[in-house]
DNA sequence: GTGGTCTAGACCACC
DNA sequence: GTGGTCTAGACCACG
């Protein structure tokens, strides 16, 4: 699995980690019964400290993302890919939702936000 | 002039409160050279620390938004509508850049995002 | 508010933390709005690191038992009184039905059980 | 003789095994004298590891459950059904007594809880 | 002052 | 080897 971590961008180390395994499970990268990288592993892999990591999985298990077997470290739970499909356009529907507000608030335009949704969409 | 603030939305509230100045003003609800309120009656009127509201104006001062006019507080200076015009499309453009950026991380396809972006902006 | 921490049951700290908060808003001694005590104040009085007070309160904020209020610290939430009133049955619940389950897999009769459970309450 | 495992409960494998065993004698299905599964039958009929058989295993020996019996393996001891018997009822009061402390540190009332305790029965 | 995040390192149970 | 828990201490944003 492979992750992209950005530690300037405000959004904390374990929550990117949290939707890098979501979207990879969305994306078929991770398949249900897969075991993901040990804590340890993935915390020299992302030079991160391993409470990171581990903080990260915990939320996914709480999440119901991941499921530990006992001695062999965390897997993809069955229901995850449901859960994964939906929390990804959950993520981005709040956040299309609360930048659509604002700009409602700064009194533009449909199509001057569209526009600019447009560009963004290109640029990147 | 009216002001909307959430404590609870993640978005600090002195940068809430200038943001709030900047629409106002890109909205013509505020015209060069008129007074905001004072620091404690704005303090006040929102039930928040008077240092919070000092800081929005601060940082309105140092982006040319505001002036202060001596012995009478603050006035909306007259560069002030030009420079909330770009703001108010660069605050917009950064989180549109941010948010997409997610999506395609997230595997999205561009029209399952515009989808998105359409219902937001309808529901809202 | 009081809470009784006891280090060598098997549950986590943490876990006990959480408990004794729902346990309290559930049991009125807490109620809406009011302010638990800080991180570090409860921590002091309970002689453990202020990291596991955090850890507590974090996932009571993730139950919606919790509501950050910006720089003045961590309330009960509207909702709380209902979900700890809720969550208190579930947690008892649970833990009976497990129980349960052992004592039929240990082939003991209804009335045996029961006699235990009696027995249990008196004592305590 | 028929073993449930749940790697996923919390209690650890080893205890598992052995409180099933223990199950097994007090209720009959294992008589004095007779052989139990051998470590690696068992181990590959429960798809565990034979170290957490063997485990149970030798704590069950250090029990007086099991007594080993040269060159054919272990057996159940003389003095096994009085100990299961008495071992059931330990098990079962311990966690009687602590899901008790739990309800009424939660503020139940003895009826609530004993409510609880009936449809938890009657259910399973 | 508040909570949030991260790092570092220890200890434990389990397999 | 695995994850889980706890401690200790640092830094940050916010008010």
């Amino acid at each position: 699995m492979i992750c992209h971590i950005d530690a300037t961008n405000g959004i904390p180390i374990y929550e990117q980690i949290g939707r890098q395994v979501k979207y990879a499970v969305a994306n078929g990268l991770l398949v249900i019964g897969e075991h993901v990288p040990s804590v340890r592993e993935l915390a020299t892999q992302l030079a991160v400290n391993p409470n990171t990591v581990a903080r990260a999985y915990r939320e996914l298990q709480q999440g119901g993302i991941l499921v530990p077997i006992r001695g062999t470290g965390l897997a993809i739970a069955p229901e995850a890919p449901n859960r994964c499909q939906e929390d990804r356009l959950q993520i981005v529907r709040d956040r299309v939702r609360s930048v659509v507000r604002e700009a409602q608030q700064g009194g533009l335009q449909r199509e001057e936000f569209l526009e600019i949704v447009h560009s963004a969409w290109i640029v990147t």
